[in-house]
DNA sequence: CTGTTAGCGCATTCAT
DNA sequence: ATGAATGCGCTAACAG
């Protein structure tokens, strides 16, 4: 009853009969275009491929054959002569978080750019899952792999270097200039917000990290960065730091109700930060269900932006990274790698900002008496 | 400079040596396996494929050179014998919108628990790269393709068709029970909104569409759906309606002007209508710069869910879709007549729903007296 | 139980 | 300028 096709015809010209021959398994093979422009497959492919001699009759010949069949080279076929898939792998950590999708879309539009069409996976933060993945990019022979994110360590970065396959950035903990480069933007974002909250008066900053997948080695060197940073920056100006995980894999409402749980806890926070835009409209709702204003009660900061940031009332500062333009550039390097071609820059342009909006401002004069702790209606 | 490997050695024997053999393009085949363990390729392959007969002594040695030399069949050559290649393909329109995140993760997720993978690609709207990207999909040969969107009608489809490649969903114009479902369900959500925004008193509602790429028909037949539908059940309660085109590709403050210029222009409307979910935040922002209030000067309407309609205040009215419970089910289904099981179900169970939440509102008694448009400081 | 052989579809010598 | 032959890496049919 479900129809996947079931409904459609396959084309057929005014006699009836089909317009493409029907092979065995459905595809037309340039010995097919050969045998109907009555020359040699060799003929066939050095006319498609604009390669080598042939008579301008004949190429127009076998072009007009080619096309009439509807002949589409396999690039499987061809892979496997030129060494060459033109294709790349994309190994991202999960598809929730939109952050995700700006990494896809700079990497997606990189490489069609180039003629490279795009393989995903998601590791969900294993490092088996994500090994798996590499054994199975390695396989489809992938000219190249762009890592959004990497759990696996050395062991499984080894897969790739074991055949030989360009990587891009090359892993964090195995030493790389692009790497630094990255943490070092993001840890200058981190500081001039930490030391902004600071002169704001806060004495009580809590990160809100979460949406974590059992089994990852977390925080990630990426987080370690700014958790280290954070740390630094409110541990020196004497400000309590603390952090609250939030439990993966619950409804966004039970997420929200930690939070506003934590919220209401003893000593809180007149300052929080959201570890990621996922959590930072996790970390809103949290705060609304606890009754508390931004930024007159408490002020908040996420990071990650978007539109909803902007569109947010009070809008919400944050810590921005242009990973749309990050994903472009690594992968244009990733390319260029393969192509054998110079990098197209010496490094990728990372900057992280601290974007100052509406949501932070001063911390209370004193802290607001807890009155009987909210209770859900 | 920049490292996209360069700073790798090849995994080395303690004697030095490297303990992957450095064959031409640099992978591992299975002559080398078969050399390795002292047998036919044949039987290396009917080991490693648990496939006909393998004395248990020759198959652990077998199983132990590959696994020592890190052989990792090719799937490609594989695919070329197996006429399979276990790769299935995914049009979206764009990689903006996070709608299309959760439908490329049920993708994803679906085909990887059955061993797929995913090629993506954008057909940014343009009929002539959908078919561009048509093209390179039956070029790589994969067993399916999933559809998150289809601009190019007939004569893309039948691209697809000619190669016989079970596609999901079978497109709209083309005839289709599950799209018929989906319209169905689309039309019902939009058709309580619509009386529930007659219900409120609102007598001029305008749908704010946008975030379209140049060369796109438009609106496409989904969108179709919800306008005639919105048109029609105003028209018939004498609510005039109107609909409003954002300028895409301008920036979001930009874009947000635009908005905010329709709403103070001559006869605005009381209630806005988003068509999806990136325009709802742009039609937010409009609101604000003109300064208008939620729900008590306009209300407030959006295609598509996420967590920020929850956070946001007022929490926001949506026409929810299970955009990711969809792909599920539809990328199983392409699953099942790829490998010719019957289908999990008859149908997908599509359910559009109508959540209103705190930003519809009656409208305002009087309308509100349009002082100096609002101007931005 | 194992090895030899024959393609899958294509690009590329090497002849002619 | 064109065709025949070879092989990319693998699986399946057929012989032993």
């Amino acid at each position: 009853m479900v129809a996947v096709m079931a409904d459609f015809d396959p084309p057929r010209g005014s006699d009836g009969r089909r317009l493409v021959p029907r092979r065995q398994n459905g595809f037309v093979t340039i010995r097919d275009v050969a045998a109907d422009a009555g020359v040699s497959i060799a003929t066939v492919s050095r006319a498609l491929n604009n390669n080598g001699y042939v008579a301008g009759e004949v190429k127009k010949r076998v072009l007009a054959s080619s096309s009439r069949l509807g002949f589409r080279p396999s690039e499987r076929a061809r892979s496997m002569r030129n060494l060459r898939t033109m294709t790349i792998g994309a190994i991202l950590p999960e598809l929730v978080n939109p952050v995700n999708l700006e990494f896809l879309r700079g990497i997606e539009e990189a490489a069609n750019a180039r003629g490279y069409v795009v393989l995903v996976a998601t590791s969900q933060g294993s490092p088996d899952k994500e090994r798996e993945i590499l054994h199975r990019l390695v396989a489809e022979r992938t000219d190249g792999v762009v890592l959004g994110t990497f759990v696996g360590g050395r062991r499984n970065f080894d897969v790739l270097a074991e055949h030989h396959i360009p990587v891009v950035p090359p892993p964090g903990p195995l030493s790389s200039a692009l790497n630094a480069a990255w943490t070092l933007e993001e840890s200058a974002a981190t500081r001039q917000m930490a030391e902004r909250l600071v002169d704001l008066g806060h004495r009580k900053v809590t990160l809100v990290s979460g949406h974590q997948t059992a089994g990852t080695r977390s925080p990630s060197y990426y987080r370690r960065s700014r958790y280290e940073v954070l740390r630094d920056v409110l541990g020196r100006a004497g400000v309590e730091f603390d952090v609250v995980m939030i439990t993966r894999g619950v409804s966004e409402t039970l997420a929200a109700d930690e939070v506003a749980s934590a919220v209401t806890a003893g000593s809180a926070s007149t300052a929080w930060v959201a570890a990621n835009h996922l959590v930072l409209s996790t970390l809103l709702i949290g705060l609304g269900t606890a009754g508390l204003n931004i930024p007159e009660d408490v002020s908040v900061v996420g990071y990650g932006d978007s539109p909803w940031a902007t569109a947010y009332r009070p809008t919400l500062s944050v810590i921005s990274h242009d990973t749309y333009g990050e994903a472009l550039e690594l992968t244009a390097m990733l390319l260029a790698a393969i192509d054998g071609e110079p990098p197209p820059s010496t490094g990728i342009n990372y900057k992280a900002r601290f974007v100052e909006r509406q949501s932070t401002g001063p911390a209370p004069i004193r802290r607001k008496s807890r009155r009987s702790s909210a209770h859900r209606p």
